[in-house]
DNA sequence: TTCGAATATATCGCGCACGATCTAATCGTT
DNA sequence: AACGATTAGATCGTGCGCGATATATTCGAA
């Protein structure tokens, strides 16, 4: 009888049997990889993630990205500030309703996604996984995240 | 031609496309599903996983903890005093190496144990995912974290 | 045995991340 | 027009999480 077969709640709760580490645990992981690659373009890993949804589609507020990012105003006002302290973004009060604020890609910030453009390679490499199974992987991953926040 | 088709660099530079997205968005939820569940128990989800290895194994280094969560002693030292101060656990140099500090359960500690068996439950009902789906995802974002790391 | 290297933990500064709360602007109803 | 309710961001306090560094202890080689 191995571990794997005890499926009573004692036995559930170890580490080793938590989804939820793994992707805890995963998630480090992934910043780690992703830090050095980013250190180029002077980005932290969530600046990094707003940045690229600026090059999606520039000119968005606050709200729109944190809808994508699943983060509060709270997360990204400050994050915002550093990258506009960086140069890559502003923030301008939007004419028609004052209460938004459009956060707007300045020159070094588009001219900055030539060389994001290359870090996804990077990351894919280190998974040493076929774009197909990351893919699967991916949209399982993320599948995951809907449910549970639905 | 779908979007998934597109794997050029430029296409892969879309939020969606990014399986380091679908893990650190899926992570947030998850905390989100346990900080209801563990507010009962008054820990937060990085001292519940330190709790979890302390049940399977009390009086453990601080090293070992973060060796298994993966987690410096810069992170790891300030949370054991939260939980020392919560009354939880106590932290003891060992004798015979006065560098160390042993973490062990206090009997508050080890009682706390019956409330969490039914922590894991409620996660994977919140996950509506069968208990042979449930470990493969696992598994697998394990063995991500594993490449990585390598 | 002594002194330099290695080890274990702690401290500091910074950047997320959240909930609670605040402010200012806009909307809706009267 | 006016005013209460809603909305969008910003601010504050707390808790991770890391890299760099500090301190104390132990180990090892001369």
């Amino acid at each position: 009888m191995t571990g794997t077969e005890l499926k009573d709640d004692d036995a559930m709760l170890t580490l080793d049997s938590f989804l939820c580490f793994a992707v805890y645990s995963a998630n480090h992981a992934l910043t780690r990889i992703y830090k050095p690659l980013l250190e180029e373009l002077d980005l932290t890993y969530p600046q990094y993630l707003v940045m690229v949804l600026l090059w999606e589609k520039d000119d968005q507020t606050v709200g729109s990205l944190g809808e994508r990012l699943f983060l509060e105003s709270s997360t990204l006002t400050p994050m915002l500030k550093r990258l506009e302290a960086a140069g890559y973004i502003a923030r301008v009060r939007d004419k028609t309703d004052e209460r938004q604020v459009r956060v707007q890609l300045t020159d070094m910030g588009k001219a900055l996604r030539r060389k994001a453009v290359d870090v996804p390679r990077g990351l894919t490499e280190a998974t040493k996984l076929g774009a197909d199974d990351l893919e699967r992987l991916r949209a399982e991953v993320s599948s995951l995240r809907d449910t549970l926040l639905k």
